[in-house]
DNA sequence: GCCGTTTTCGGCCCGACTGTTTTCAGTCG
């Protein structure tokens, strides 16, 4: 039981480090790392010395059937149940489980019973309909039109939402909604609750928790997903995909407080689970306890009666000063670090909205937006930008129409024009033409180097996905090396092809390709790597931010716009770029127009 | 398995819920 705590406990911070895990081993350090001690510390060592982990683990790894690790998926079942049902019954796969439960073989069984029975088969069922998670984008359209609505109710003195949507994870897997509400009114709540429009059913309510799902019902306009580009439409489903989403549905829990408690019932439900862990000892070495109802001295009470002899805090800051921490944003609240960042009062000042006066990776209908060169220039005008880069894309991807060396040197000559127009006009905005090549074989880029050298910048990307990612991560690393060495490559696109909820990206040790980016910064030569901020892809992932930003390797997030709406989504790619630590200074996009002009034309 | 100026054993975050029991184990968040 603790051991197996100790082991994730072990990988979460292997998996968290910033530094090389080889100079670790090699230097010793390992050892000293807190919550590596002599087992875990060999283990690893072995395993990046010799590539292979200690033999009784791999024996352990291949006797396991797969299925049993997949059964942890079903709700209610976890590894003590799996152990019986498979001493027992021999059960080793989902099916397996299923058979037996039909056959009632299970209910009789000493610890199970009818209902355990029943449970597992309603999981199993649950687990191949809504296995996934959902995205950040659509949990938090979700999430955000039914706090209005609860905010609205008479008798709801403050709500928020918690949980992962808060903290902006890139997918979210159900809605927690936290309320104040005095307790004389929580019964008139909770009927008004269920009555509100969206609850396509209704899981539970009890005194302190309601628990319901939602369906597209809630939206007022009906559902609708805007303009997607192929690669990505083609990765989550095609053309089926915004029917599947407009008939999908999500689970949503709203917990009543009462008022005194709210801020203590935000923190805890807010997680993350591990940034509670770790919230909860420091309270400990203070001689407190910390739980969703107070912050008190040790007590034999429980509960609500317990938060009785609580400290008071009426909001989060409070918590936090009162265990002599700083306030930890909710997006940072993962265990990453931001505990001991907090206790030294060295926390980051995340960068937001307001900073962003352009990007670099959008396109237009010459290659496949949907909005002309004017039409997105216009768009970012409005949105206050200072400037705008169109990267369209090159010829070798067809399905993205993209633009022969001609037109995109038309094009280039027009947004010279335009960029004239302005600075006579004494508008202070300005076009940057770039193009949004291919990377090819040998991590080649898509256009002779004469053609390069004429337009301001290149974001390279990967899009042959299928040989990408049918290939291994070496070789993927090597030619993204070799690619970023061209001295026309400024930009790193999308940097593993994923989609979130759709494919993987390709395998890539992207700590290697971004300390070889960080050489070249490091002399004075721009290589930015993108954070995609298109929902479906936020790609480079929020854990690298963070590394990224310790090896100086500028950061520019990119909405990737395929129409004018699309520009919107550097909304998304600031929510991760803060959840990835990063402040003004580490993204390129907080640059003025003149500044940019600046790194990009030298 | 990890940890420790309460240190080499005996702890390890905490409470709610469920279903199984008749005082509790397992699971979940």
């Amino acid at each position: 039981m603790f051991r197996t705590r100790s082991y994730q406990n072990g990988s979460r911070l292997i998996g968290s480090l910033s530094q090389d895990l080889g100079e670790l081993v090699a230097s010793g350090e390992l050892f000293e790392l807190k919550g590596i001690g002599k087992g875990l510390g060999s283990a690893i060592s072995q395993a990046v010395g010799e590539g292979r982990w200690p033999e009784d683990w791999t024996t352990l790894h291949d006797e396991t059937p797969e299925g049993l690790i997949q059964m942890l998926g079903i709700p209610g079942v976890g590894p003590k149940k799996i152990k019986i049902l498979h001493d027992v019954l021999g059960v080793q796969t989902i099916a397996d489980l299923q058979e037996v439960c039909v056959k009632n073989e299970v209910a009789p069984m000493k610890g199970f019973g009818a209902k355990s029975q029943q449970k597992i088969l309603d999981g199993i069922d649950l687990l191949a309909r809504f296995s996934e998670r959902r995205r950040l984008d659509i949990g938090l359209r979700y999430g955000q039109t039914f706090l209005a609505m609860i905010q609205n109710l008479v008798g709801v003195e403050r709500a928020e939402l918690a949980g992962s949507a808060r903290r902006r994870r890139e997918t979210i897997g159900d809605l927690d909604i936290v309320a104040a509400v005095q307790p004389e009114d929580v019964e008139r709540v909770t009927a008004d609750i269920l009555s509100l429009n969206g609850i396509a059913d209704v899981k539970g309510a009890g005194d302190s928790k309601v628990s319901v799902i939602l369906d597209t019902s809630i939206f007022d306009g009906g559902f609708s997903l805007g303009h997607l580009d192929a690669n990505v439409l083609d990765a989550i489903g095609g053309e089926g995909y915004e029917q599947l989403e407009s008939g999908g549905t999500i689970d949503a829990q709203v917990r009543l407080v009462p008022p005194h408690v709210f801020a203590f019932t935000l923190a805890y439900f807010t997680g993350s689970k591990e940034h509670n862990i770790r919230m909860r000892q420091v309270a400990q070495d203070k001689g407190l306890k910390l739980n969703e109802f107070g912050l008190m001295p040790e007590t034999e009470l429980t509960g609500l009666e317990a938060a009785a002899t609580s400290l008071s805090a009426t909001t989060e800051s409070e918590i936090y000063a009162h265990l002599g921490l700083q306030f930890v944003i909710p997006e940072l609240r993962e265990d990453m670090g931001e505990i001991e960042a907090s206790a030294s009062k060295m926390l980051p000042e995340l960068t937001s909205l307001s900073d962003i006066r352009g990007a670099l990776h959008n396109h237009t209908t010459l290659s496949d937006g949907e909005a002309s060169l004017e039409q997105m220039a216009d768009a970012a005008q409005r949105m206050g930008w200072n400037w705008l880069g169109i990267a369209d894309h090159s010829p070798t991807l067809q399905v993205a129409h993209g633009a022969s060396a001609d037109d995109l040197l038309a094009q280039h000559a027009k947004m010279q024009e335009y960029n004239s127009k302005w600075k006579n006009e004494g508008v202070d905005f300005r076009l940057f033409s770039g193009v949004e090549s291919d990377i090819l074989e040998d991590g080649k880029l898509d256009h002779p180097d004469d053609v390069l050298a004429q337009i301001d910048y290149v974001v390279a990307s990967v899009h042959a996905m299928g040989k990408w990612r049918s290939r291994d991560e070496s070789q993927n690393t090597e030619d993204l090396l070799k690619c970023i060495e061209h001295p026309a490559t400024t930009v790193l696109g999308h940097p593993t092809g994923r989609i979130l909820q759709g494919r993987d990206g390709y395998e890539v040790d992207l700590h290697t390709v971004l300390e070889h980016m960080s050489e070249y910064n490091k002399s004075g030569v721009l290589k930015a790597v993108e954070l995609n901020a298109s929902p479906y892809r936020l790609d480079l992932d929020w854990r690298l931010c963070k590394r990224a930003k310790e090896l100086g390797v500028p950061v520019v997030i990119n909405p990737d716009a395929h129409s004018i709406k699309g520009l919107g989504d550097i909304d998304y790619g600031v929510m991760i770029a803060r959840k990835g630590w990063l402040e003004r200074e580490d993204i390129l996009n907080s640059l003025t127009a003149e500044e940019m002009s600046g790194k990009l034309l030298g």
